[in-house]
RNA sequence: CGGGGAGUAGCGUAGCUUGGUUUAGCGCGCCUGCUUUGGGAGCAGGAGGUCGCCGGUUCAAAUCCGGCCUCCCCGACCA
């Protein structure tokens, strides 16, 4: 008990107010800090790390899926993101305006992009002629703006790094098969990455892409009841080609417009990981994607340079060796103690202690960041056992946030209660809705709930019809609701 | 964007109401030395500040006034 009150007595708990111990932990583990622009960050390494052990792994699966890097303009004239009316509705709030050229007005304003569809279409139908062109399919990885007027670091920040895959297709069946194929993607990677198990559906026309036909989305539950978006896949249909002119000759020698995707996630990402997993002692990483999976820390005293520190050193090129991330803190201005809460602030999962005991009996201790646990492991078994150990935090983390998930999503089918969980609980709820807009407005008005997500026929489970839980007209529509980030 | 709160050393803060007693104080951290080191070490000595920025009032401003910037909370808006 007393331990614990130690080990928490720098930071602010998690239970007690959260968004401060979300600023708190990202500052304090020198993932992020604030820039004195407003709604900036500067990322900083360790956190950088992080985005790109994510940004390899999912760049690995979308070129195992067939699509090629490129990268586009950050510059979009004014007169090509006024070309899909809806699309320019809807971020004209959020644009960033690039007026001058050093003294000089410039002649049309220059929008540094809130999203690269304007730009990539207007590429894209100059270089997509025939059939035998399609598919195209290209991502790039960029840096995007928005002047949003509520920001928090990584979840929304002024500018923010993601990736945006922009699609082309012969046909309206091999885009939505697209569409879907990458929301799949998303899926598996945030769970088998991030530890994050995530819903998925399709979004309201309220909440959809603007210019898109459908959005697609994941999203998941965060430790304090909020559903956070992690990613979306847009089917455009025809809205873009027909404005930017993507014609292409078919089969049958017809001129026809491209049939497109969108589709995107981003620095968020490294939010919703601190907030999925993160405890009163700080970060839980998981081992996929931290920057130091394992963390060595002899133990200091004596003669400990010629004794303890080269079978430390030892253990350090074996794991090393085994293609693991290793760190040997070896640092002798500070003791044990310090060093064991500064790596489990940073999240680092697996900690070694190596000591004049442990050499004696030929072991090291093993310490879980993600259940505490202590374990003696022998040095000739070392290297497995933290292979498997690794593979186990991960699979760990996310069967907890499965558990969390689990335990904070409700089924209602009257409003009072939908209102009583909303209020008090929060989570997600699983309901029916009939599809018009003004019920979900009057929701949102009057709880704050938002649909993040309508299920898809695949994953109804045999609920079919119901009741929408405000105006009780029966509908197919099964709908996931909860206060959103 | 509206309402509220805040900004003093790397972090957390006192001082501000009632301007001068402050050479701006304290805790943590930092530096040096010695002793320590298995859950945030001890002692001794030391360094570190344009009091968010700009301007005004005054003999005198961290303190009063105005403008601006940034952060936090609540709402509106929004991927």
């Amino acid at each position: 008990m007393k331990n614990e009150e130690r080990l928490v007595k720098k930071i602010t708990q998690k239970s007690k107010d959260f968004s401060k111990w979300y600023v708190e932990i990202i500052k304090k583990a020198e993932m992020a800090d604030y820039a004195p622009i407003k709604g900036m960050m500067v990322i900083r390494p360790y956190g950088f790390a992080v985005w790109e052990n994510l940004q390899n792994l999912l760049d690995l699966r979308i070129k195992e899926t067939g699509h090629s890097n490129a990268y586009f303009p950050l510059f979009i004239p004014e007169s090509l993101l006024e070309k899909e009316a809806e699309h320019l509705e809807g971020f004209s709030p959020e644009v960033a305006w690039v007026t001058h050229g050093g003294k000089e007005e410039l002649e049309e304003r220059l929008a540094v992009r809130p999203t690269s569809e304007a730009i990539i279409g207007n590429m894209y139908s100059k270089w997509i002629k025939s059939y035998r062109d399609l598919p195209v399919l290209i991502n790039q990885w960029a840096n995007i703006v928005r002047w949003e007027k509520v920001t928090r670091p990584f979840l929304r920040t002024t500018e923010f790094l993601w990736q945006e895959g922009h699609t082309v297709h012969e046909t309206a069946e091999e885009a939505q098969k697209e569409t879907m194929m990458i929301l799949e993607l998303y899926k598996e990677f945030a769970e088998s990455e991030l530890a994050i198990p995530v819903i998925s559906g399709i979004k309201t026309e309220r909440e959809k892409f603007a210019g898109a036909e459908a959005t697609y989305c994941v999203e998941a539950l965060m430790a304090d009841g909020k559903a956070l978006q992690m990613g979306t896949s847009h089917f455009l249909g025809q809205h873009f080609s027909k404005v930017f002119n993507i014609r292409f000759e078919d089969r049958n020698q017809k001129l026809q417009y491209g049939w497109q995707t969108s589709w995107g996630v981003s620095t968020r990402l490294i939010g919703a990981v601190v907030m999925a997993h993160g405890d009163d002692s700080g970060l839980k990483l998981p081992p996929r994607i931290a920057p130091i999976q394992v963390v060595i820390v002899p133990i200091s005293g004596g003669d400990w340079q010629k004794t303890v520190l080269p079978v430390a050193t030892r253990i350090k090129d074996e794991l090393k060796q085994a293609g693991i991330r290793v760190k040997l803190d070896h640092r002798e201005e500070f003791t044990p103690g310090w060093k064991f809460a500064n790596w489990e602030m940073r999240g680092v999962p697996l900690r070694i202690e190596v000591g004049p005991r442990d050499i004696k009996n030929n072991q090291a201790i093993a310490v879980r960041r993600d259940t505490g646990d202590k374990t003696p492991v022998a040095l000739d078994e070392l290297k497995e056992k933290v292979r498997a150990t690794l593979a186990d935090i991960q699979k760990s983390l996310l069967k907890a946030a499965f558990k969390y998930q689990q335990d904070n999503s409700y089924e209602v089918d009257n409003f009072e209660e939908f209102k009583s969980v909303l209020e008090n609980q929060r989570g997600l709820i699983k309901t029916f809705w009939c599809g018009a807009s003004a019920c979900e407005d009057r929701i949102k008005n009057e709880t704050m709930g938002t649909i993040r997500a309508v299920l898809l026929d695949k994953d109804k489970s045999g609920k079919a019809n119901g009741k929408c839980i405000l105006c009780g007209k029966e509908t197919d529509k099964l709908v996931y609701f909860a206060r959103a980030y």
